[in-house]
RNA sequence: GCCGGCUUAGCUCAGCUGGUAGAGCACCUGAUUUGUAAUCAGGGGGUCGGGGGUUCGAGUCCCUCAGCCGGCACCA
């Protein structure tokens, strides 16, 4: 007899041997029928995996969120097993369940093309529709290792015998095939149903180790039906929509060529919107203490020899020559060392500290040509830096006043909390234990006492010093890094920054590196894609067109529309021989937040008849002028200004 | 950087198995003076990413370089 309990207390007796399914069907038809797998003390077993002994144990069904990721893996085995169907010789590595969906990363020498998934997907839906079962059975480790060498799967071999050595080795069966897993997967094929669809290949290393073999990665969805199938690609369509490198050149923004790859040609629309940013980041700092510096592009190399970037960075550094001079000068890859000689200049006493001092420092890296993406990731770029010198005790109070700050930004900004990573000592670093002890308890004290959560990467800090990074998610949900504070106890001494203390002696300042936007081109996409391109009136390139109906109001749009621009807002008029249809159409495509139209009877009254973008209830407002002008100058304030 | 794909008019794209280029929008011209998401008609515009090759003939096939796209790796 075997004893189990349920999650709501209840107790049940079941026969030796029994099942999680056979408990279920015990509860209820439909319970058995809904069940996917099932926690057996906590554990993720199969249904069809007899009891051990007494349990507590909870039946998951495909309501509960681990069901979906038991499908999308049960699916990577499926998609495996078709593969190795239709291409022999393929061999299998891994195939985990990821967001929405999964992937397979298989060795084979002839490239897999998306005009081969036609035939995949067909395969795997038969192997569906045969219901095979899936079988768990636990391996000697010595006879899989040789099982799986004999199969020619060298990849699956060299896992096993990388597995600890007390770990259970699994092996799941469905028909014929067979597959290192830990599991769990659900009792058949037939259950996993066909709401699953394969997207893309790609290559990727074996292992993450760009030094391995590359495989190829087969990437699909899958979902517990075809709606919801069908939401997620019409989801993703609708993000294709809102990519920033599209809205880049319909809205006439930006736009990259390949003479200078990886940098931008802000146009006028666009550099307006990078403005308003920068001008709003600069007031924001004026608030908070800090002082603007603007230090040199071109460094001799010796200087960065010293700072030590010259080692670690040389190949991603542009380098600059002149013919009438030996010198070799870089262009400069970030703003730190340069602060620093800020710094040094002159002498530094413990009443100057906290010293804040920021820069919106133009830094250029040779980033790797596959890695380039838009705005998101470029060669030359803008960071909205600051490097804050103080003691070691004022890094609690410098790492709260940063998080408030980067939280109200965000906020202003109109974006949800960026996720935080929080990451501390790795095994390569410079400073003592007590330092650094210091050092990662003020900055999780300082995250929380901002009330952010954050999660823990261990080991993931700089060489100098711990970090936390804020990450926002673009459009397709792939993520971005863009503000940062670490603490330093490298660089000050490297570059021998000094204060003089209360007891007459020199000390080292401790560096805080950090940035808010992180950098301002990736910043701008990430906005761009955040409002899909409908930026709020303050930041709108153009914020306003007047628009005639006929002619006969020409004078007056034009008065309307100098009266606006004297006004300080962003106005454009439209005097075009077009019916109004026409106007509104191509301004609300363009995305201009709002139309002030203009006929015979506004000319008459003095007035405007005020449109406002995709506002359901607040599309149309008719004003005299001056009191629209009024009430758009207040809107047209920046967030922080409005606050004043 | 690595694997794969793509590159045709300003933009989005079509051009089957090789026979010297096409659509919609945009643009220009004309008509229309119009009340809140596309008025009608006409017109101009391309050494088909660069270079090389195969062929009587290449946008179409092959090689090569570049850029871009999707991943991977990288990201001070």
């Amino acid at each position: 007899m075997i004893n189990v309990t349920l999650p709501d207390g209840s107790k049940r007796e079941l026969a030796d041997g029994a099942t999680p399914f056979d408990l279920a069907s015990g509860i209820s038809k439909s319970l058995a029928k809904a069940a996917v797998i099932a926690k057996v003390d906590g554990e993720e077993w199969d249904l069809m995996r007899p009891f051990e002994g007494d349990a507590e144990v909870a039946i998951i069904t495909r309501r509960d969120d681990e069901a979906l990721e038991v499908i999308r893996h049960d699916t990577a085995h499926i998609l495996a097993q078709a593969v190795q169907d239709l291409f022999p010789g393929t061999q299998v590595t891994i195939g985990p369940a990821i967001e929405d969906g999964f992937y397979y990363d298989f060795a084979r020498n002839e490239p897999f093309s998306t005009e081969d998934f036609e035939a995949i997907e067909q395969r795997m839906r038969e192997i569906v529709d045969a219901d095979l079962p899936f079988q768990r059975e636990v391996w000697d480790r010595n006879e899989a290792i040789a099982k799986f060498k004999a199969m020619g799967e060298q990849y699956k071999a060299e896992l096993i015998e990388d597995l600890p050595e007390d770990e259970t080795i699994t092996i799941y069966r469905q028909g014929e095939w067979m597959d290192l897993c830990r599991g769990p997967h659900l009792p058949s094929t037939g259950k996993i149903g066909k709401a699953f669809k394969l997207m893309k290949v790609a290559g990727a290393y074996w292992r993450g180790d760009h030094r391995n073999a590359q495989l190829q990665r087969i990437y699909g969805t899958a979902w517990l039906d075809e709606k919801q199938l069908k939401a997620h690609l019409h989801r993703i369509e609708e993000a294709e929509k809102r990519d920033h490198r599209r809205l880049g050149k319909q809205m006439e923004l930006f736009h990259f060529q390949e003479e200078a790859q990886g940098q931008v040609f802000w146009h006028p629309a666009g550099w307006t919107l990078y403005r308003s940013v920068e001008n709003y980041m600069r007031r924001r700092l004026e608030q908070n203490g800090y002082v603007e510096i603007k230090t040199p592009q071109l460094m001799d190399r010796k200087f960065w020899e010293a700072s030590g970037h010259w080692d670690k960075y040389r190949e991603n550094m542009f380098i600059s020559s002149i013919d009438q001079e030996e010198k070799v000068l870089a262009v400069k890859p970030m703003n730190c060392p340069c602060h620093v000689q800020v710094f040094n200049q002159g002498q530094k006493s413990y009443r100057d500290l906290p010293l804040r001092m920021a820069e919106f420092g133009s830094c250029h890296r040779y980033e790797p040509s596959g890695s380039l993406h838009g705005l998101m990731r470029v060669r030359g770029f803008v960071q909205d830096d600051a490097h804050i010198f103080c003691t070691v005790d004022q890094i609690t109070a410098e790492v709260t006043a940063f998080c408030e700050l980067l939280k109200s930004v965000y906020e202003d900004f109109g974006f949800e909390e960026p996720r935080i990573k929080f990451s501390d000592r790795p095994e390569q670093r410079v400073g003592s234990d007590e330092v650094w002890d210091k050092a990662e308890a003020a900055l999780v004290a300082a995250a929380q006492a901002s009330g952010l959560d954050y999660e823990h990467n261990p080991g993931d800090g700089a060489f100098y010093g711990p970090k936390l990074d804020f990450v926002v998610k673009d459009a397709i949900g792939r993520e971005w890094q863009t503000g940062t504070i670490q603490c330093d106890f490298n660089l000050p001494e490297r570059l021998d920054a000094v204060y003089v203390g209360e007891d007459a002696d020199k000390h080292r300042p401790v560096m805080l590196h950090r940035a808010i936007l992180g950098s301002l081109e990736r910043f701008l996409g990430v906005l761009i894609e955040n409002y899909a391109g409908k930026l709020p009136f303050w930041l709108a390139p153009r914020q306003i067109v007047v628009a005639t109906i006929t002619s006969d109001a020409d004078e007056y749009a034009q008065q309307v529309t100098d009266a606006m621009a004297a006004a300080g807002l962003r106005v454009d008029v439209d005097l075009r021989n077009e019916k109004i249809n026409y106007k509104v159409r191509e301004h609300s495509v363009g995305k201009v937040p709002v139309i002030a139209v203009v006929g015979r009877k506004e000319a008459e009254e003095g007035a405007v008849a005020l449109r406002f973008l995709g506002d359901g209830n607040r599309t149309q407002e008719v004003l005299p002028l001056d009191q629209a002008i009024a009430q758009l100058k207040a809107e047209a304030l920046a967030p922080d200004l409005k606050r004043a």
